[in-house]
This record gives C-alpha cells, structure tokens and sequence, in this order.
RNA sequence: GGCUCGUUGGUCAAGUGGUUAAGACGCCGCCCUCUCAAGGCGGAAUCAGGAGUUCAAUUCUCCUACGAGCUGCCA
C-alpha cells in the first residue's frame, strides 16, 4: 500500500521547529517511499485564529521545499484540505452522529456551571474527570433539549472497565486502563470538532497510512484508537516523535530566540541548514555524514531510526552548520545573500557601490573581494557587519596594538617600518595584492626580517583592528591606495607622539 | 495526585550480552600563517543510581531518582 502521511497545522502563528520537524519528517516518510504527502489546516479553533498565519505556513513549506501532494492550494480527491470547510460540508457531525447511533458517543448538555462542580484540586491542579452524567439521559430528554435549542456538546463513550492497547512505531506497545480516559468532547458546542475527533475523521477519509505527530499527543493515542474502534476503522501507523527541548530541557519556548524558523531566517540562517539540523534531532542515519540536502535525506530516511528521548536545540551547532552550508554555496548564490549585508555596514550605498563613513568610494570589484573574505568568516550573514566595521571608518585604537611579542613588533619598529614602507606605497601603482605582496615581501627581504614584522604593523595601521578578515595586503587593495596610504600616516602620527 | 514516556561526554548522537563505547558541535593544544578564519593533526570529556538474571550487563528485568508530556468545548 502506498504510504500516506499528512502535515496537519493550526494557523495559530509562526512555524515552530517542532512543528517544522514533524512536517520535514512526514514528508520523508512519505517521499522515501514515494509516497504522498498531504497538507491539511486545522482551523477548528475559532478563537486561536491568526491572521496571516496560513501564508506563513504555505511560506515555510515553499522555503524549506516541502512541497505536498494535496493541500487547500492543490486540490485532490480528498478535499477540502481545510477543517473549517469541512465543517460547512457537515462532516464531522455527521460522523459523530454515527457514532450517537452505536451508543459509542452520547449528547452531553451539561452546563459550564456543573462542569465547575466536578473540578477538584488535585497536587495544585485543576482536574475535571466527567462523570458521564448525560449519558444516562432518556431518548425523550434528549430530543426535549434538542427541539428546545439547548446548546449540547458530543461526547465519545469511554468504557470504564478494561484497558486499550496500541503500538507506536518507535515507542512500541502502550496499554492504558479506559478509566483513566475521559469522555472527550467530539463537537464543541458552536459546532465545530475538536482537535481529537476531526483529525481521526480526517486521516481515516484521506487515507493517511502514517501519522506522525509530537510525543505530547502519546497518552492521547488511546483515545483515538478508541475512535478508530468504535467506527470500525482500521488505525493508521503511530510514530511519535520526541521532543525538541532549549538548553534548560524545557519545551522550546517564544523566549528563547529559535522558536521558529521565521526568527531563525531573520537570524540570518539559510532555510537548508534548518532543515538539515532539525533532520538531525531524534533521528540519525546510518553513517557518519552530517550534512544533507533535502533530497539525500529523502534518499535515507528511515523513520525506524529515530530516536525516544528528547533533543536539545543547539544553537551553535546551528551556526556551525550554517557556516557550512555558506561556505558550501556558489558565489553567485553567496554573493546574492550576503551583498546586502555587506552594502549596510556602510555609510552609503547604490547599485554597485558603496561610501563609507570617511568618504571613501568601494566600487563592485572591492564589494566582491569583501564578500569572499568573509566567506569563510561568518556562519550567519548578520556576522558582516562587525567584521567590516573598519573599512567603514578608520577606528580609534591606542598604539599599543603596535606592539605583539609573537610577531616581535613594538612601538619604535612599527614606526620604522611604517616610516620605511610609506615612500614605496606612495611610488607604488599596483595596488592588487599580489603586486603589494611582490613589493613589500622584495622590502622584507632586503631588511631580511621575519614578515610579521612589516606586516603587522602595516595591518594595524590599515585596519586599527586586533584581527581582520583578510591580511594587509588584501585590505590595502579593497581601500586603495589613497586611503590606505592616509590611514598609514595616521599610524605614524599616533607612534610618534607616543 | 494519577497516567504515559524518557535517561550514552556540556550538546547532537552511534552502538552492543564480551568493543580501545563510533562520529559531529563546542572546548583545549599543535601545525599552517601578517591577524582572524578556513584547512590539517591531536587531546580532555559519556553509558543517572541501586538491586537482580548471567561466566559476563552500558545492553535484559525490577526499583529509585531526575526530566518531560497528558490529565481543556487548545492543538
């Protein structure tokens, strides 16, 4: 049989990575055995509701190339893919009152009043354990309450004695006693289903052979086997994944600054790392190999390799995969990303140039050359901007940065060689690197002193910076000769009055 | 409180009734080097605790501890 999964999302807000995991994982499942992968929208909470938030998840799929099957945009023999839509066509309710038939769920018509009554504090929480009361109302009372417009909700009928056992894939054989389950509400009273019952409706309609959800849903299952049960359906497979925790072990929460991938791109993370690392929390492949595009995780996902215990979310180990995937990209593609950033470390900028704070001009070829600098400098785009910093302005440091015992530079030696270097930077034309390098390394050698000698002075004086990306001779190119020339005689000034 | 699930270095994790218990991030050191990266090499660091089964337990069983989830007319 053709596998089936399904990515079944409330529009409640932004992308959570749990919930990115989970979509990237049914996708996988599906997608490796060329299945189909179906998406579905879970609008059955009136007041949740947020606007926007379905283009956020129609974005995000788009972004991290989950592309499904069947969805609300993509129509297919299951539709519509939305619940609410559903709830207009009558579904729910007319599967609920199927199952009123059987006696296998029940009118409830209690108050909100008696539902308080039955609330008792337990530990410091609140718990309510219904008391089956309307199931033992007459055929009569109930069609009285129902001609007379009495609000009602539908329950599910829970036996109390006996026990439901089911078998999820990754956590194996679960078995619960029915009396620790509670009649759950079917349909809410404004007529919409709740969460448990319009998705066991659904997955059975859609032909979902795999459902794959958060291990929160765990404990639940049982009712929902019990679902399966009473219609005489035939369950889908369980996998439950394990949870995705902060660094504090806790539930990923707003505050922590990945809780979804919409912040996690404003970070300046790429969508494929994302999805790569989030790949990689609960489950591992065979080898050793870490990174994956998304069409290698299809090639070897196997969801019986994922794992029962819960993942904490690292970001550095984000970061890192992010500079991975940087340094992975083409140019084009790099420079397409990270031109913008570069272009806002400056004072101004066009098309193809920029000013920085000192009046300098950068053209398109300085641009490029600090873009492949940083290439191998950053692991989030955001990184730019303080790596470049000096070649915006010429910082204020003190000269003590002249003085390196491991490159055997001080004061007095930085000044000679700055004084020494200034006449042939100022008769030299070249101002490529390789020329700058032929011209000073011919200098280093006539003086027959280690290059660190010259060349962290000469850095110093171009940068004002303890470490830059890129040596002296790299930074003189991109800020030509006019300005590298008058950020050297800076340096002289501020050595001699030292 | 009850129920369910989980526990291999700081983190992600592989793995097995007998192993030097992989690999990665991070950290530390070395090499390269004009700085910082990148790259190369190396290092420290793990089977939650206790019983039991067994010739042998990180692996199987039980208990304890800790953590998480559920216990909503949320999903």
């Amino acid at each position: 049989m053709k596998i089936r999964t399904r990515y079944a999302p409330s529009p409640t807000g932004r992308m959570h990575v749990g919930n990115l995991r989970t979509a990237l994982y049914e996708y996988l499942i599906a997608r490796h055995e060329n299945g189909e992968f179906i998406l579905r929208i879970e609008d059955t909470d009136q007041e949740r509701f947020f606007e926007g938030a379905l283009e956020i998840i129609y974005h995000t799929m788009e972004e991290t190339g989950l592309d499904y099957d069947e969805g609300p945009d993509k129509p297919g023999d299951c539709g519509p893919y939305v619940q609410s839509e559903r709830v207009t066509a009558g579904i729910y309710m007319e599967y609920a009152k199927k199952l009123v038939e059987k006696g296998e769920a029940y009118y409830c018509f209690c108050t909100k009043e008696r539902l308080e009554s039955l609330k008792q504090e337990i530990a410091g929480k609140e718990i309510v354990a219904y008391d089956k009361h309307c199931l033992h109302l007459t055929q009569e009372e109930i069609e009285a309450n129902l001609n007379s417009g009495m609000p009602f909700v539908i329950r599910q009928n829970i036996p109390n004695e006996g026990t439901t056992t089911f078998v999820d894939d990754i956590y194996g054989e679960i078995t619960v006693e029915n009396a620790e389950l509670d009649d759950m509400i079917l349909i809410k009273s404004d007529g919409y289903p709740t969460y448990n019952f319009a998705n066991v409706v659904d997955d059975h309609l859609m032909g979902i052979t795999h459902v794959v959800r958060g291990n929160e849903y765990l404990s639940s299952t049982p009712k929902y086997i019990r679902l399966y049960d009473a219609f005489g359906w035939e369950p889908p497979v369980f996998v439950h994944l394990p949870l995705i925790t902060d660094e504090e072990h806790h539930k990923l929460s707003k505050r922590s600054g990945h809780s979804s991938f919409e912040d996690l791109v404003e970070q300046g993370f790429l969508p494929e790392a994302i999805v790569n690392f989030i790949a990689l929390l609960g489950w591992s492949p065979e080898g050793t190999d870490e990174i994956f595009s998304l069409k290698e995780l299809i090639e070897c996902f196997d969801y019986k390799r994922v794992n029962k215990s819960p993942a904490v979310f690292d970001m550095v180990k984000l970061r890192w995969m992010n500079g991975e995937y940087i340094k992975a990209m083409d140019d084009d593609a790099y420079q397409a990303y990270a031109m913008d950033y570069v272009k806002g470390a400056f004072a101004e900028a066009t098309e193809d140039s920029v000013v920085n704070a000192d009046g300098v001009r950068l053209d398109k070829d300085a641009l490029g050359k600090i873009l492949m600098l940083l290439k191998t400098r950053i692991e989030v785009f955001p990184d730019i901007a303080e790596k470049i910093d000096f070649l915006n302005q010429m910082p204020e440091y003190d000269v003590a940065m002249y003085t390196h015992k491991k490159m055997k530079t001080d004061s007095a030696i930085s000044l000679n060689v700055l004084e020494e270097t200034l006449p042939i930077l100022e008769a030299q034309e070249d101002y490529s690197v390789d020329a700058l390098h032929d011209r000073i390394m011919q200098y280093i050698g006539e003086k027959g002193v280690k290059n660190g000698v010259v060349l962290w002075p000469l850095r110093t004086a171009v940068s004002g910076k303890q470490s830059t990306p890129g040596g002296a001779f790299e930074i003189m190119d991109i800020l030509g000769k006019e300005e590298s020339l008058r950020r050297i005689r800076i340096g002289i000034e501020m050595l001699k009055q030292s």
